[in-house]
DNA sequence: GTTGACAGGTTGTTATGACATGCTAATGTG
DNA sequence: CACATTAGCATGTCATAACAACCTGTCAAC
């Protein structure tokens, strides 16, 4: 096996694509095929993979420490590279719902209840998310229900800036995913997000959409995700039934 | 001004800590202290970092790294680098909750409600953080409720592996933080944290801790700790009270 | 058998250098 | 004045090199 795969694994120099991004993308997914047993071994270390792919220590070093900023792997001095444990499941509300519920081996569903422009922000939004003056202005908004295997699982609110994407209709809510169209259109995507999380009961509306009673206890979740380069690229509140939690995965400390 | 404070603020090259995360403090706290309109500028260049400390481009752009890391800054090709905007206030549940509750100006307070040995973790804690088989153990239990200006915030229960403090015993769960005892004893620091957070009702135990009504809605966190290297550190569920909101702040994605 | 020194392999830190790529503002041209 | 060009500066990528710090297993000495 090994020589085989291993040439169709190569790193294209003539690539747009980093050479440490291109070996971090194999890393990844050799290390996602790994048994239980074959995890808790080192990878192969810096000089070897630097042998194997010609490439100098500082582009593997490179590769091995975005994998580290994913939470992949951790590096042990004296002893080598090695992959890192997945300690939690279930879905976050952080990332593409649709493609988290499908990694999960459930089946997401989407439906939209509303759409529209507004001149600003809801008063709570800017005041659970402190939202300075001069960054309010005109927002695209989005309103839809989420569902796993046909249960309503939570009421979202979304608040796209128009500032940053100028020709953004209401129509443009289809049935694909949201993010890959922003990512399409405008080439931004989401890099960032920040968070608040507070327990709350169901309201009457809430309890209607979700198929649960009123003051239920619910979870709300306030969120701001921007891009790379800290532009604001939507603000969220999520509503969350029952019985849901919600993940967060691989969150640094210190 | 400027001559004199940076002259105190060299690298020192004998200093066992790196140059890079000399540099990437002496940023920090400089960031820090911006005005909002200083906050808008680029830092100075890496080339005129590199000129002014005595270092070479790579260790400045390691600090640099390790601030974008954190989410303090961010950098543009062609333009800069950049401090990034704080958009949420509140506390976390993730780090310290003594530092974090002080910082953001109020008197935290720790009550010990009970202390003790176990031989395993309780089933609903391996459940919901499907912690494997020989991932179990000897641990330390520790039950405390968390306040804040005397107002009784969360009811928090933590266990510790036995196997990563070997001489830790409930007489150490004094006045001072815990995560500074662990760190000076074992030379332990968390890094990372997984975490489910799902919304519930107050039993009669927790409303009375708590000063809330039964069946109030409230938050329950999950959450598992592990060091740099992925060990274990510790587990933990929390149970906030209505009204209170959990921040995750600068959580990254993609 | 236990301990200690040591060799060899591993990651960590730092330097120098070169070129690619992207942005901005000045320059020049119509 | 409006617009295209361009020089200069910023970060991004990648190579080579050297030494430090740390860990593990081997082997000799006790």
């Amino acid at each position: 096996m090994t020589t085989d795969t291993r040439e169709r694994l190569a790193i294209r120099r003539s690539s747009s694509v980093p050479a440490y991004n291109q070996l971090a993308d194999i890393l990844e997914q050799q290390i996602a095929t790994l048994t239980d047993e074959e995890r808790a071994r080192a990878l192969p270390s810096e000089g070897e993979l630097s042998r194997q792919y010609g490439l100098s220590r500082i582009t593997v070093r490179q590769a091995l420490k975005s994998l580290e900023t994913k939470g992949l792997v951790y590096s042990a001095q004296g002893r080598g590279s090695f992959p890192t444990v997945p300690r939690v499941k279930g879905i976050s509300g952080f990332h593409s719902f649709t493609s988290e519920v499908r990694r999960n081996g459930q089946e997401p569903g989407t439906r939209i209840l509303e759409t529209g422009e507004a001149a600003g922000l809801p008063a709570v939004v800017t005041e659970k998310l402190s939202v300075a003056e001069g960054e309010d202005g005109p927002q695209v908004h989005l309103r839809r229900l989420r569902l796993i295997d046909g249960v309503p699982i939570a009421v979202e609110d979304a608040w796209l800036p128009r500032a940053l994407f100028p020709n953004l209709t209401p129509a443009d809510f289809g049935d694909g995913s949201l993010y890959s169209l922003l990512a399409d259109r405008w080439g931004l995507e989401p890099a960032w997000t920040d968070a608040l999380i507070e327990p709350d009961r169901a309201s009457s509306e809430v309890s209607r959409l979700l198929d649960i009673e009123i003051d239920d206890p619910v979870l709300v979740a306030w969120r701001v995700t921007v891009t790379a380069e800290d532009k604001v690229f939507e603000r969220v509140r999520s509503i969350y039934r029952p019985g849901f939690s919600l993940r967060v995965a691989r969150y640094r400390l210190g």
